[in-house]
DNA sequence: CCTTGTTCTGAACGCTCGTTCAGTTAATCT
DNA sequence: AGATTAACTGAACGAGCGTTCAGAACAAGG
């Protein structure tokens, strides 16, 4: 028996990317099979290939959609006047973004090595494209003199690794909601680039 | 043909656990296989269960040494007077070590789900327990009036992230000396729990 | 109602996995 | 020299892996 009533391509295609997400976030690429996603899904495995042409390009996949994604929301977000208030969007908007994808987020970091070359070279390309663009709002905030940024590139890095770390401890539901850990986290960011 | 000179339970364990090390922080635990590891280590793959039960136990005790080394280094430090002395203490160690060991490091915070739960409830409750150390300090700065700190739980959750991204661009015989990095991170993390 | 095309099943392919173990080799001990 | 033991080999076990494909089931179009 196939093609059982309701069961089309509309679903099971979103279905299969989203079983893949969610699992590999929580065990990992290497450690998910394809038979444990077709099984979440409700198919037997052959049918996940009328989806992806095989596993790596499932992950690559969920990874360049994500990418595009952050990209395209960075790029459409207001872009307020002077440095100062370029960084507090950015900071806001980076928390947001990772709190409300968390999935998509844990495995853009941890999966990376699992990525064929090719594959990793074109998400490296966009990841630096994202983190070029805090940097570029320190070394204007440096060139006018409203940060106090010794080295914009190394800023750049310490101050993403800090923002993205909210994923690993942040659960929604807690003492603390999102923009009371933006506002926390805008506070630590604004200090700490300016003149101590 | 078996016991081949100079072969002995002296080099092999030790090499067993420098190759696991290694393939793991490059592939990821599930990613590698016992045969890989015997392959490079030189040996069948039946003589790497003269020094560990299983695949499983191999994993954990590379990160329970490491956790243990982390502990047994950091209580060993001298601990200077006052909060804010004891803070670029903390950071400097923390940098240092980490980019001395750096796959140890990457292990210890990729493969944590790869962990059976009873392997994992130890080395995490070790990992708060260094944590804790870093939130002590900040308490005890934001009691005494040296930091200004609103949340010292949630700031010690960013600084760690902050400190640990150290690991993820880091390259020895880069632009910048160990002592450089730390000099530039301890000035962003001393402002931003200074008084703003 | 019959054809066409999409979606899925069920089974199979060759391969690798973690783990076990009887037997072999070589160093050590008596 | 002979016995003992630690270290390792070589082969095997059952299980699961990613991927392929012929054919079945169903929906849609004429």
């Amino acid at each position: 028996m196939a093609r059982t009533q309701g069961s089309h391509s509309d679903i099971t295609g979103p279905k299969v990317r989203e079983t893949a997400l969610r699992l590999f976030a929580q065990h990992g690429y290497a450690a998910v099979s394809m038979r444990q996603i077709a099984r979440e899904v409700g198919v037997q495995v052959g049918a996940l290939y009328n989806y992806t042409p095989d596993k790596q390009a499932l992950l690559f996949s969920l990874l360049k959609g994500h990418m595009d994604e952050l990209l395209a929301t960075w790029e459409a977000e207001p872009r307020p006047e002077g440095p100062r208030e370029r960084l507090e969007a950015f900071v806001r908007f980076h928390i947001r973004f990772n709190l409300d994808r968390p999935q998509a987020i844990f495995i853009s970091y941890m999966e990376l090595r699992n990525l064929a070359p090719e594959n990793f070279a074109v998400i490296e390309a966009q990841r630096k494209l994202y983190e070029g663009a805090l940097e570029a709002i320190l070394r204007d905030g440096q060139a006018e003199g409203a940060f106090s940024v010794p080295d914009t590139r190394l800023a750049s890095y310490a101050l993403i690794a800090m923002l993205t770390g909210v994923n690993t401890w942040y659960r929604a539901g807690g003492r603390l909601s999102i923009d009371e850990v933006a506002d926390i986290y805008w506070d630590m960011v604004r200090k700490s680039v300016s003149a101590g």
